[in-house]
DNA sequence: AGCCAGGCCTGCC
DNA sequence: GGCAGGCATGGC
């Protein structure tokens, strides 16, 4: 168990409380968020669902039926749209060929299967499909983003930033559980949080909750 | 007014 | 197998 993990994890409970991710209305909400919030500002994001849920389009059945040109207009304040409309596609196309376009037929599968099946879809990486079955799915898997390979850097955990280590590292720091999906889900947010306000390319941080920590080991600026 | 966001793929080396 | 370059809108 690594006692620093926790430590961080307590710390952001602290500083910023219960985050309870993810926003949406319904599972497959969530796998679109998943989709459309690479490398976007959620805000921008909430739009392109606002306007798909206008055009009737949030289900696998809409979008698999819409053209991607249609498509990307609906989804276009979240920008890389041609792309995006193309992944959601993709993922339709698997959900609806493999699982009947029902999220509850994945109940069937391990989360080591299905996380193999969503990496083979063009245009799903590791975060997003992690997220996919932490947060659509309830899985007990960790999601790591570019804000936390940015803190543990800085943090002086690890060196060379690295998703599978550092996706392993912080799932053994927990113990198995049935509170650990949950705090993997706040885990998540939590890092986010901190990394909005400031665990920035540039660093910015000043009154950072982990300022002092991240200070000791004095790679604090990197 | 720029810089950048809850990534990922492709095409070079 | 690592890494630049491209994808694009809107928030701050």
């Amino acid at each position: 168990m690594e006692k620093r993990i926790q430590r961080i994890y307590q710390k952001l409970c602290d500083a910023f409380g219960s985050q309870n991710w993810w926003p949406a209305e319904s599972r497959f909400e969530v796998i679109v968020g998943t989709i459309l919030t690479q490398q976007t500002n959620w805000k921008n994001v909430e739009k392109a669902i606002k306007n798909l849920k206008k055009e009737d389009l949030l289900s696998p059945v809409g979008i698999h039926k819409t053209s991607s040109k249609y498509l990307s207009e609906v989804i276009k304040p979240c920008g890389f749209y041609n792309i995006k409309a193309e992944r959601l596609k993709n993922f339709v196309s698997y959900f609806i060929e493999n699982y009947g376009g029902e999220l509850t037929n994945f109940s069937y599968q391990s989360t080591a299967v299905i996380r193999n099946e969503l990496l083979k879809i063009n245009g799903l990486g590791k975060e997003t499909a992690d997220s996919i079955l932490l947060y659509a799915l309830d899985r007990d898997t960790f999601v790591v983003d570019a804000y936390t390979l940015r803190l543990f850097k800085r943090y002086g955990i690890s060196g060379k930033p690295d998703y599978e280590k550092t996706k392993k590292l912080i799932e053994r720091s927990f113990e198995k559980n049935n509170d650990r999906v949950n705090i993997f889900k706040e885990f998540h947010a939590l890092i986010v949080e901190l990394g909005k306000k400031y665990c920035k390319k540039k660093p910015l941080c000043t009154d950072c909750p982990l300022a002092e920590e991240c200070m000791k080991k004095g790679v604090i600026y990197e």
